[in-house]
DNA sequence: CGGAGTTTCGGAACATGTTCCTAAAGTAAG
DNA sequence: CTTACTTTAGGAACATGTTCCGAAACTCCG
């Protein structure tokens, strides 16, 4: 469109030079994350933290996808170092273990979990664990398929006890118990075994079974896999 | 507050007439919903078609979560009615796909499902899908601490699937491979196994493993169980 | 210097969910 | 009828993410 461009930028760059980078604007989202919390960090105080117009922001960032990605990517790399066992099995449960502990950690913005490839969009490090499942049930027996299907079904796994969990936080009672376990008109005979639990409902909730159920879901996953081999 | 109520309604009801009920509005949200789509259904909207002010939709639903919560009840119920097998592992394998399969109908505002007590909110319907696996588990040996914790771990297992396809769902290629797979600067030659899988990561990534995962899931937290029992 | 080209900046505007506060519309007593 | 009380209705306003589009600031070439 337009005129064809006569001087391909022969020495130096062109055009007005810019007042703000993509390194700036993450820092100051870092800034202002630890500083005024999470529900702070908005795309018109993030621009003022800059003292640049809201906007220009996104210039440098398509959306708060974006954004919150590279902000996870920045904060959950260190965590993602890790040394991964020999043992192929080992080796499974050791990255998937790394990635849930470094994702929890990154408590707001759950939802950028889900987004569409999302581990791809993240570093060599988060990669690098994902090679090592995928090399582990490999190595397990399994076939490229099922390799691959070991790796989302993990990953699936590992996300929803995330968000779940997150979402349950803040409030007092995960699942509440007695009054507000059930619904307003539900019929409480006819669920014998959540009526005889619901008043330790809550502390069974709040017990942390991640580590259990992975390896359980593994030694399935790997089980079925050598199995039909 | 104010003088104290004289007279607790003798007979009739006191106050201003309501012109709208909660039946009406979720009526108009399902009308909303197959005819617009679920991008269209606003608040806005939503008082349009009744022809009421927006603000007294907040008279009558909490707030947005509320009236999805309210709408996949509705929507999901029928489905989730079914006959479920009398062996314990055949009903814990069924309870969970059936509330899968039943969400999964319901591909809009996925993130409703990990808000606090989702289960819990929903109807007696979904509650007994609930008891059943919770039953199920009990009588493979299970001790009502393991039992809670399959539901749960079957719960996180099954959310996660949904939310990662719902958001996988729209684009092109869920998990993008080949140049869009790998970040921008990523060493593909630490990396041997993705790199060899990455032509065909879309089509294995896009294979539904769900009922093959969720049984060896299942096995697995059942064994387990067994096994320390 | 001056115009062309190129890149960045940012104010105005829009749609969204939600809350505040006041008006409206009914019943019950005096 | 008038007054008190109760319940619902809804306009105005706010903060949010995001896009449109024109202005600004720089380099290059004549």
């Amino acid at each position: 469109m337009g005129p064809m461009t006569r001087s391909e930028a022969p020495n130096g760059r062109t055009g007005r030079p810019p007042v703000t980078s993509r390194a700036q604007i993450l820092a100051a989202a870092r800034r202002i994350l630890e500083r005024d919390g999470w529900e702070k960090l908005t795309a018109r105080r993030l621009a003022g933290e800059l003292g640049i117009g809201t906007t220009t922001l996104y210039h440098h960032i398509r959306d708060r996808e974006d954004l919150l990605v590279q902000l996870i990517n920045e904060l959950a790399e260190p965590t993602l170092r890790l040394d991964l066992p020999a043992d192929p099995r080992e080796r499974v449960i050791a990255a998937a273990t790394s990635i849930h502990d470094s994702l929890a950690a990154v408590p707001w913005a759950p939802e950028i979990l889900t987004t569409d490839g999302f581990l791809g969009r993240l570093g060599e490090p988060a990669l690098r664990l994902v090679e090592a499942i995928v090399s582990g049930a490999l190595d397990c027996g399994c076939t490229p398929e099922q390799a691959v299907a070991v790796f989302r079904s993990v990953w699936y796994y590992t996300v929803g006890e995330i968000l779940v969990r997150v979402h349950s936080a803040g409030r007092p009672a995960a699942q509440p118990p007695g009054d507000g376990f059930f619904g307003p008109d539900v019929d409480t005979s006819r669920l014998p075994h959540l009526s005889a639990l619901a008043e330790r409902w809550e502390e069974l909730a709040a017990r942390d079974t991640f580590a259990e159920a992975l390896e359980a879901f593994v030694d399935g996953l790997l089980g079925r896999a050598a199995r039909s081999g």
